[in-house]
DNA sequence: CGCATGCGGGAAATCGCTTTCTCGTCCTGT
DNA sequence: ACAGGACGAGAAAGCGATTTCCCGCATGCG
């Protein structure tokens, strides 16, 4: 920077002015300053930018992992929002670990992040108390609950959930499982109570046995199948936790002899890319990352505006994607042979 | 900082000191001054630290994107072992294009970075030239070519394809096709080359007809395994390029009845984790992300210490992992059935 | 008892950038 | 023709941390 100001014969406080499209310059210096500013490759530093203005122009997020597509995608969107605003991002991952997410949030707050995103929705709240007290916005995942300073967006799978039911309705199933998450994980629970609300909506009684725990993971969803078809051997359909354990219920039925769709329809939630991939195409809820995303980035500077503000707690939806896993129900099916 | 220092009755300079355990500081002070640290939750703000000591602390790592896993898996290996060495690291995406790299590489110089993995292998040099001239250390992907404060990690695929068609040899295979990469890719022409030279080494004949490529896809796998369905009816065993392309193939042999392992092996790379979860679990030549991550990051180490060494050539290797998409072939099994 | 040595610790400059305050010059209006 | 305003641009302070240089005090030795 000095370099330029010399060769420009100029001052430093110029040379910022420049890069600031600030009115106060001469437009004949400006143009002289940035030919010099190219041929220089002069590339500006931000750590002083970040010093002395004291906004760092980065947002941290926090995902456990990035084997879980989701997660991936979601990374790759909010980095382009972030970069869009003309702001970096700063990635981390929990591995599911409360000791981990302790340490990288410090790794955050040492770098001076102007927000965080936690997409980790398991994490007692003991380890970001640390952030409040440091008062940097936070934007959390599926807690239902905002306080000063921290939103919260979280998934509200009901409706969703009521249209594939309705889906399922409309294809002739009345015997309808769902395949949940993990245990007493809050996400899990959400999840099957939102079944419980779109069975209720749809005016169906509801097959306690086949409400299954599936982990979230293909075998978690290859055992729950399995469980289903002994538990409940009425059951003509079920909707899942998230679309890996719906891909393990598929691959489940199949090893029992049943195909997906004609004996048994499958709908997953995520719609992530392995969905259109697999034979055959898979009807899923879809959760926008892209929505997501941009979402988390739009609430986090809205925090940062006005960090006394009280958080916000968003709810994004779910679209019903029909493709090939949903199709008539067996005895429907037998009905139409017949007519 | 300041407050600290107020409150523990000493300078500013003092608490550098104890932050960097410092011999020049009286281990009573030091106690003193660690434990009001503890008390009023500070934590040091590495701006600071980087625009006084000229290093950032940064290592970028720039990606094509994430929806491939071996990405994925990379750029969580790299993070922790980033974090282990102390450092952070900045991510970004090239969507593959060259003008997304030329900007990314921009962000992470005004952010001051110490050094860059970048994981496209085809990308122009144009675009990084201006990073050479910055002089900070690049460490790029099957280069194959180095210069000072650059250096390359290539992986040689042809031992383990050696390896692989071994495996095969010894299970009856004597025609085996290569499903490649992508057009004139860098990375794909040096894995058709690695599989001309491994069949040359096991002393088989090259089958053209059963070379084809296969654009590293799941569908790109599955057209190329019919094109050698039809132009190569003799063969019975395949290399494939990715996991990815291997996992197509599989499928389109399914789709023309033929089995695997009965009728026909297949063996993939890269050893994503679908690997074990599809059926059967699939045979292939491990690329380990850890492995590489280590390696990108102590070259990144290395040329920091030195700008001036001359970089160097790495090669990574392949691990042959047996699962069950490789079994006799036809003809073989004939045989022992007459046996 | 005085001086030298050594060690703990403070003052201050500095990194790259922003921004306020101030100054000098030129233009314009009366 | 002169005063005042407008505009372009520089000087300097300061962000948080590091580090050199230097000082003061205590101790040891002559």
């Amino acid at each position: 920077m000095r370099d330029v100001a010399r060769i420009a014969g100029v001052s430093i406080a110029t040379i910022s002015r420049v890069l600031h499209d600030s009115p106060l310059v001469d437009p004949t210096t400006a143009q002289r300053v940035q030919s010099i500013i190219r041929d220089l490759n002069y590339i500006p530093n931000t750590t002083g930018t970040a010093l002395k203005s004291g906004k760092s122009g980065i947002f941290g997020l926090i995902v456990p992992e990035l084997s879980n597509p989701f997660f991936a995608d979601f990374v790759k969107h909010f980095e382009r929002e972030v970069v869009e605003h003309g702001q970096d991002m700063m990635l981390a991952f929990t591995d599911h670990s409360p000791v981990q997410i302790q340490q990288c949030v410090r790794r955050m707050l040492m770098r001076g992040v102007e927000g965080i995103a936690l997409l980790d929705s398991e994490i007692g709240t003991r380890s970001y108390e640390t952030m409040l007290r440091n008062r940097i916005p936070l934007v959390t995942l599926n807690r239902l609950q905002s306080e000063p300073g921290v939103s919260d967006i979280a998934v509200d799978a009901t409706p969703g959930m009521t249209a594939a039911i309705a889906h399922l309705i409309g294809l002739g199933h009345r015997h309808i499982g769902f395949l949940g998450g993990k245990g007493e994980e809050r996400i899990s629970v959400a999840r099957t109570n939102s079944f419980r609300e779109a069975m209720a909506a749809n005016k169906l009684p509801i097959l306690e046995q086949a409400i299954v725990n599936a982990e979230f993971q293909l075998e978690g969803g290859y055992y729950a199948m399995e469980r289903v078809l002994v538990q409940a051997p009425s059951c003509t359909a079920v909707l899942c936790a998230n679309d890996m354990s719906a891909l393990g219920a598929i691959r489940a039925l199949r090893s029992h002899r049943r195909s997906v769709p004609e004996d048994f329809s499958v709908i997953g939630l995520d719609d992530i890319a392995l969905c259109t991939l697999v034979e055959p195409a898979m009807t899923t809820l879809r959760l926008s990352r892209q929505d997501m995303a941009r979402k988390y980035l739009r609430e986090l500077m809205q925090l940062r505006e006005s960090p006394h503000k009280p958080g916000r707690k968003i709810m994004v939806g779910l679209e019903l994607i029909v493709r090939d896993s949903t199709s008539k129900a067996p005895s429907q099916r037998r009905k139409s042979f017949r007519g």
